[in-house]
DNA sequence: CTCTAAACGCAAGTTACTTGCATTAGCAGT
DNA sequence: ACTGCTAATGCAAGTAACTTGCGTTTAGAG
């Protein structure tokens, strides 16, 4: 055996039946929304008990982050158009019109709705440690470009500008208006006492 | 009558057992914990049924916020320094103390996981609203002293300083930098070019 | 081909939340 | 004060969400 004392099995019936409830649940969550999404409908679309979801995933929050994850991920490229500024309001732009369509806004919301449980942080760290290394490049070109001193923090600078996204998306329920990413990241480059 | 049709009640029982419930729920918050507060067990602390408290509250959730909403306001008094960058750097150190409180903790990620229904909305518009007419002060003065142009708008500005914060407490669950404030406020005040 | 244990199905149990109905108690009008 | 009206509460039964113990299946190692 390769590893002593636990035997994974990723091959074979585990894996396809992640496959199964993890579609089901994209399923319903594209057709009923966020709220209409229920362990019982997942469970009996995909073929499986009901406790098998409990059991893997634990609550309903951290089966709609799975479900949600990959799909994230794919959707939110990193521009490289060779200037700073329009690397940054591209990703804002694609980020802002993610959360405003039902599943972004569902991830995010599961997101911050999911407890502290093993499950749901390990969700959490994956997530935002691919988010952060992927977007942190566009600062690390720039400052590869000279258009940023050298000292400047990716992952402090990347958070300023989506930050306010995020905010409005759940706890201040605002729609996202279109110019907002234009406007956040001039304000960040230029400074707040520039005209 | 005064209103046609509806008959408010807001003296008498209804007020006793509105607040016999919020206090109930804060010691209990106090003493226990987000995580830790049940609906029923509010209710008994309070002497209350437990479907009172339902058909007031609605949820969890409702209840948890109209509690800490009262104790949330006096928590973060509008400093006044004659300032900017002293104002932003002292109110969102408050802020940042507030929210590492269990009880700051818990309202913020209230706020988070309630939902869409009529009480959780206008308890979230009220919070908003209250807050951003005081922080904005902050700016308005700095404006009137001439320390940022006319343009600017007091509530975006304050969004971008705060969401940060709320950021780390909602959706990635990390522990507030002590120097974060001030980190937030010198990059935004001099922009990200700046050395 | 056999053996082992992780993953699953099943069913019963616990807890959270909802709802219809009878009762209580503010408040208005006398 | 006294009386009638009705919103707010208590009570109890019901539904749905979630958990758990146990027997069964099945992937994978030898």
């Amino acid at each position: 055996m390769t590893e002593p004392g636990s035997r994974p099995r990723p091959g074979g019936r585990s894996a396809r039946v992640r496959r199964a409830v993890l579609d089901a649940t994209l399923d319903l969550l594209h057709t009923h929304g966020m709220d209409g999404l229920t362990v019982a409908d997942a469970s009996a679309r995909a073929g499986v008990h009901e406790s098998t979801i409990y059991r893997r995933w634990g609550t309903r929050e951290n089966l709609m982050i799975d479900a949600l994850l990959e799909e994230a991920e794919e959707l939110l490229p990193i521009p490289d158009t060779g200037s700073l500024r329009d690397d940054l309001i591209a990703y804002l732009t694609s980020l802002a019109a993610y959360l405003s369509t039902p599943q972004g806004n569902a991830f995010d919301r599961a997101l911050a709705a999911a407890g502290d449980d093993p499950a749901a942080s390990q969700a959490r760290r994956q997530y935002w440690t691919t988010r952060h290394s992927l977007s942190g490049e566009i600062i690390t070109r720039a400052i590869n470009r000279g258009e940023l001193p050298d000292a400047t923090d990716p992952r402090f600078t990347v958070e300023m500008l989506v930050a306010p996204l995020h905010f409005k998306v759940i706890l201040s329920r605002e729609p996202l208006d279109p110019d907002l990413p234009t406007r956040l990241v001039d304000t960040l480059l230029r400074g707040l006492a520039a005209t």
